[in-house]
DNA sequence: CAAATAGTGTCTGTAAGACACTATCCC
DNA sequence: GGGATAGTGTCTTACAGACACTATTTG
């Protein structure tokens, strides 16, 4: 008698008497495009080419997933999905909504566990596979498969509540800045512009700010912060 | 050669190659408790019995939970872990996290798809089999297993969000009510005491007045209020 | 009338939004 | 100086919080 048989739920079933859906991991990776060419900094997310479906000639994009291996955590899934598919690094990826319609893949039973994780756009650049992947602007004009745009929706929406609340919780700016920097960031997330005083006053009081100003650019220096010391 | 098998992943796995955790659910049923005794109106959450675990002497009470049958969507689960454990129907799930550790089942490799859902004291009264099921308030100072206690910490805090945001999201009130009744709902679920007119003057404007006053209670007869209509 | 509860007038402190001004760099 | 960007003084508006008052019922 095996471990898991011996132990019943309630029915008086085991575990190994239900059928069990495949459960996979698909992340939407966002990072901030920086201002190029006139224009301003904006949403980019990462996607991988996806082999040819049958009903499809040319290969298309997609968010990169992965089916939860045994024993893996959703994180671990996520990371090692991210790594497989796009050779990406990833951070801290946030759980954002299981995705569950019985019929939603055509392969069979598969529930998706949708993430959201956050990498700023050097090391995006700097890791990932350019012949399998892409960083495309939001909002995306691409057809995507399965629920990748829903996910990429709360993605968004989880984003900018986070960004509205705190000055950087993805660490999308390097170790110092300018509030100009991050108002940079601030607008691309948002998708709106903001304004430089009131933006200025409402992020100040959570930022640390450095005995230094910023060099080599034009104007007047700006001084640099870093984010708050954890516990404070 | 099966469906499922045709259809491989990049990796050249089909899906049947990969070993398949068990996917449960767990609900955290939350109510308003009324006042009764001079003790105020307070959050109260259902659990029901659990059957003597193999080291334990007596039987103890956990959340409703179920494993996902073939097919099934998640808030279909937890629909039918309500009916079948407590005799509830249940209204509309909202999932909060999917809990995911590998050692957290000793039964063997589960995933628990955490939910909340809400339902007004006296229909929850109506329809629960008392003899399985109890509504304890909160906070709770029972054992629960599992990842229980982590699932109503969060419960908890989506619940406090939305009530902040909506006079009655959830339908705690029935169709008429007066604002004193809202109050006393909001004071139970964000833990603390209102201020009345503060209240008042939050509230108003989302609120839909009725052309009536409550009867049959002491002090000045208040007005009689609705919950907005859909789409104003 | 008193007790009880509903509802309002109004003051205060805080903070966002907006405008205009000053400050400090590079050329 | 001129251009450019950083940073601030300050006015307006809105609103939460609080207190105290008025209003309307029951007994």
């Amino acid at each position: 008698m095996t471990r898991e048989a011996a132990f019943r739920d309630e029915a008086g079933c085991a575990l190994a008497d239900y059928p069990r859906p495949s459960v996979a991991v698909d992340t939407a990776l966002m990072t901030v495009i920086p201002a190029a060419d006139g224009v301003s900094a904006q949403l980019g997310i990462l996607l991988v080419r996806r082999p040819p479906q049958p009903a499809e000639a040319r290969p298309g994009w997609a968010l990169p997933g992965t089916f939860l291996h045994g024993g893996e955590t959703l994180a671990d899934a996520v990371r090692r999905s991210l790594d497989e598919k796009a050779g990406v690094t990833g951070r801290e990826p946030q759980q954002l909504h299981v995705f569950d319609d019985p019929q939603r893949d055509d392969r069979g039973w598969v529930l998706s566990v949708a993430h959201l994780d956050v990498l700023a756009f050097p090391e995006l650049e700097g890791l990932r596979d350019p012949t399998s992947t892409r960083v495309v602007p939001l909002p995306i004009r691409l057809r995507l498969p399965y629920d990748h745009f829903a996910i990429i929706e709360l993605a968004i929406g989880r984003l900018r509540g986070e960004y509205r609340a705190h000055p950087d919780p993805h660490g999308l700016l390097r170790d110092s800045f300018t509030i100009a920097d991050l108002r940079e960031v601030h607008e691309a997330v948002a998708g709106c512009v903001l304004q430089k005083d009131t933006f200025r006053r409402l992020m100040i009081d959570e930022l640390e700010s450095l005995p230094a100003a910023a060099e080599g650019r034009r104007g007047r220096p700006a001084q640099l912060f870093a984010r708050r010391r954890p516990e404070t």
